[in-house]
DNA sequence: GCAATTCTTTACTGATCGGTCTAGAAACTG
DNA sequence: CAGTTTCTAGACCGATCAGTAAAGAATTGC
C-alpha cells in the first residue's frame, strides 16, 4: 500500500542516464544541475533517492562495472573454445575504442581523476578491474590446454599485461587514436598469443 | 637594463612545480590558492608570468613531456643494440610505476579530465604520445634486423600496443596496482618480443 | 471531503572558485 | 635624492557549486 504521490522517474533508467553524464564527463564536470537535466529528475528526488552527489557517482560507477566490465569476464568464462571468447573480447574492445563517440573506460577516467586517495572509488574500480586481468589469465590457460594459444606464455603476466592494453587503448580513443591505430592494437594482440607453428 | 624590484621566483622551478601539483591532483582539484603554495609566488607574478590558469596547465602539460617522454624517445633513438634501449625504457617505466608516489602519467590522467573537447590539450597529448609509438616501431625494426626480436612481430602494431601498455600501466599503478603486478607485465613485454629459438 | 504522504518546483545558503584591483614594498636609473 | 618600474600582499568580485529549506502539487486511505 503505497501513499503519496507516484515518482514520475524510473530510478534504474536514472541511475544509466547519470552514468552515462559521468562516463562522459567525468566527476566534476557533472553538476548537480547537469544531473536533473540528464535525468529529468527534481534536485530533491536526486538527494532522497540517491543520497549526495559522490552517493550517485559511487552507485553509476558500480553501474558501469556491472553493465561493461561484466560482460567481458562473462564471455572469458563463456563455454566453447576459449581462443574464440578471446577473440570475442577483443572484437568487443575495437567496437568500443573505435565508436564514434567513445569516451574511453569509465575506470580509467575515474582512477585519472580521483587520484589513489578515494578509498571508496579505489576499492570500486579493483573489484572490476581487477578481475579482468584473472579472467584472461584463466582464459589463457584454458586456450593453451586446447593447443590455441602459445604454451611459453606466461598466462597470469598476459593477463594482466591485456588488461593494462585495454585501459590504455581506451584513453587511446578518447583523445581521438584512429580506428586504424585500434585496428593495429587488436591485430597484435591476436598474433602475440596465437600458437607458433614450430619452424614453418 | 632591468629596471624595478627584481622577482624572487625562479620561473623554471616554478613551473615545474606547478607541474607536479597538475600531475598529482589533476586539473580542476589545483587552485589558485594551491598553485600559489607550490610555487611560492604571489597570485599577480602567476597570472603576469603565465597568464591564465589554463596555459599554465598547458605549459605545465608541455613541459612534462619534454621531461618525461622525450628522454624515452631519446632512448629509443640511442646509438647502440636497439634491444638494449627497448630493455632500458622498460626498466623506466617498472621503476616508475613502482614509486611509492607514483601519480601514473599526467598526459594519459589529462585526456581522462579534458575529454576530447579541449582541442589544445588533445594536441598537447598528441604531440608527446604519438611519438612514443613511432619510436618503438623504429626501435623494433632495428632491433629486428640485429636479430634480437622476432622478425614475425609487426613493428608498427607491436609499437602503438607498447604505448597503450604504457598507459594503462600508469593507469594501475596510479590505483595502486602491485609492484608484483607491474613487474609481471614488464616481463611479459620482454618475453614477447624476444626472439624465438626454432624449436628449442 | 479530509488528512496523510510523497513527489516536484523553486529559492536560498555558505563556501569556493578563477580572476581582478589596489596599495605598497623593493629595486633600478639619473 | 626623486622618479620610474616591477614586484608582492591581500582584499575584493561575480559566478558557480553542492546541498538544504520551504511551499505547492498529486495521489492514497479513510
Amino acid at each position: 500500500m503505497t501513499r503519496g504521490r507516484p515518482r514520475n522517474f524510473d530510478e534504474a533508467t536514472a541511475l544509466e542516464q547519470a552514468m552515462t553524464a559521468f562516463w562522459r564527463h567525468g566527476y566534476d564536470a557533472v553538476s548537480l544541475d547537469d544531473l536533473q537535466d540528464a535525468t529529468g529528475m527534481a534536485r530533491q528526488s536526486l538527494y532522497r533517492t540517491f543520497g549526495d552527489k559522490r552517493s550517485l557517482f559511487l552507485r553509476a560507477l558500480d553501474f558501469y562495472g556491472e553493465q561493461m566490465l561484466g560482460p567481458v569476464v562473462e564471455t572469458l568464462n563463456a563455454n566453447g573454445r576459449a581462443i574464440d571468447n578471446i577473440h570475442r573480447v577483443f572484437k568487443m574492445w575495437e567496437a568500443g575504442a573505435t565508436a564514434a563517440d567513445t569516451s574511453g573506460c569509465m575506470m580509467v577516467n575515474t582512477c585519472s581523476q580521483f587520484l589513489c586517495e578515494d578509498e571508496a572509488v579505489s576499492a570500486l574500480v579493483l573489484k572490476h578491474q581487477g578481475g579482468i586481468a584473472t579472467a584472461f589469465q584463466d582464459a589463457l590457460r584454458r586456450a593453451q590446454d586446447e593447443g590455441d594459444v602459445d604454451p611459453a606464455i606466461n598466462a597470469r603476466g598476459m593477463g594482466r599485461t591485456l588488461a593494462c592494453v585495454v585501459g590504455g587503448l581506451m584513453g587511446m580513443s578518447r583523445m581521438g587514436a584512429s580506428a586504424a591505430f585500434t585496428r593495429d592494437v587488436i591485430r597484435t594482440l591476436r598474433d602475440t598469443i596465437r600458437v607458433r607453428k614450430p619452424a614453418g
